[in-house]
DNA sequence: CGCTCGTTTGACTGGTGTCAAGCGCAGTGG
DNA sequence: CCACTGCGCTTGACACCAGTCAAACGAGCG
């Protein structure tokens, strides 16, 4: 197993030099915006594009990243570990929308809003680079490329929401679950993050409930007869895809 | 009643010119692309904004208006008459995303896309003008009110999903029906389109029941509760709120 | 008249929620 | 070292919302 699969993030055991070492930067949108790793020489870069500045951060686990509603002047970047986005309902319930992992961006349509109605918390502990909404939506209508790039985020995460819309709508808890657990191994594995079909996974069943819109007990249920089934390992820390065929058997992808 | 509410359309019973009396264009993307009423003269202008040219077209009811996954070169803003857009699942099933009622733009994201995942379909007989789409990117990016006004609509069309995803997630049969007949009702009338509570009212139950995630079974059965409860009057071709105070405790609003 | 489309109703089934109890584990403090 | 506590997970019994299957009705229409 390589070193990526096992990471356990400590943010305050070390200090860290955010983007010099990150893997994931020729891949997002920071590198679009601070530059490929081999130009990288400082946090603040002029690199043809208009100066952005970036400041990061740490969360621990279950803390509130934003809180919907309220006004903020930047978007952030997943760096490491694992954050959600949720919206509330009235009955203290809450649906989690969408699940954030590293080199992720929080909600790109928030560049152009003060606020947004969608709250944000990290699932595991987690560290983070915040951009300032300003300085983004300058490169944004200056520079075509960024412009670009943040559609094609756009389009991708509007598909995403649609094919959520559709699963709640339609589709069965052991579908629904089987279709979540694929999504994140599909795209962790394209991060490198994924040996083997195994990689840690901090959520709880209660991160899987709301947001398959099931309760903790029936995703108790279900994991458990997939576990029985032999499709998954799961031991709490990490998640293994044990029978990869068989999983997308009952997710009925299309 | 105004003429608005008992408008039926006959979309080839007239030689209707288009938008020199479209009571919507002053409060949509109309306006902005092509001036408002007062300015408007011929169906090609030219207004400081960049050329941008319109075609107008009609549909009949139930004719698919782009079909997810082809390449298109424009998008449409419905005239008159309603459409829904929806992605098809595997078994046949389909999840209606959203209603897109006179002055609604067709999906905003794939003005930047060739294709999108979404399907569009006239609910009642139809009025729409199309717009080109390399056109209208162009003043997307040369112009910053436009820019500005589509941001405002993606955030709107975002809200709506994710609303809508957590609805089906956890919502009742009774909340997510009352819940779309109020937001059509806020729509519509915000358009001047309802007098009284009524309103004209072209979806059939399989549309309600594909929106909400039910079956037409349980959609008629809920729908003949509400109208026993006196709180609906709803006969096929219009839908007539009776109680808007107990439709709202139903739906639970937040 | 016969056809299709849209709707309604009844009987029955089944998937998922609710309530409740209990277990294992990791901290934490005595 | 041990008891206590809280969190996360599991399991069982039961209830209920919504799906399925089937039949029938009315309206529109050729």
């Amino acid at each position: 197993l390589s070193a990526n699969c096992q990471e356990v993030l400590k943010p305050r055991d070390e200090q860290w030099s955010p983007c010099l070492a990150c893997a994931l930067r020729n891949d997002n949108i920071c590198g679009l915006l601070f530059g490929e790793n081999e130009q990288c020489i400082a946090p603040n870069l002029q690199l043809g594009l208009a100066q952005v500045s970036q400041s990061h951060r740490t969360a621990l686990r279950r803390q509130t990243i934003y809180r919907g509603g309220q006004p903020s002047k930047s978007i952030a970047v997943i760096c490491a570990g694992w954050a959600c986005t949720y919206i509330k309902l009235p009955d203290g319930d809450r649906q989690i929308l969408s699940f954030l992992l590293p080199g992720d961006m929080t909600s790109a349509t928030a560049v152009f809003q003060d606020s947004s109605p969608v709250s944000i918390e990290a699932v595991s502990d987690l560290r983070y680079c915040t951009i300032d909404k300003a300085e983004l939506r300058a490169v944004l209508t200056s520079d075509r490329r960024v412009l670009d790039a943040f559609f094609e985020i756009w389009a991708r995460k509007k598909d995403a929401v649609e094919q959520l819309a559709s699963d709640l709508g339609h589709r069965t808890a052991e579908q629904r679950i089987a279709r979540l657990l694929l999504d994140l191994t599909a795209r962790l594995g394209a991060r490198g993050l994924v040996c083997d079909g195994r990689f840690a996974f901090p959520l709880r069943l209660q991160h899987i409930a709301d947001a398959t819109g099931l309760t903790i007990v029936h995703v108790s249920r279900v994991t458990g007869t997939m576990r029985k089934l032999s499709l998954i390992e799961l031991d709490g820390r990490f998640l293994t895809i044990l029978n990869l065929g068989g999983l997308k058997n009952i997710s009925n992808a299309d």
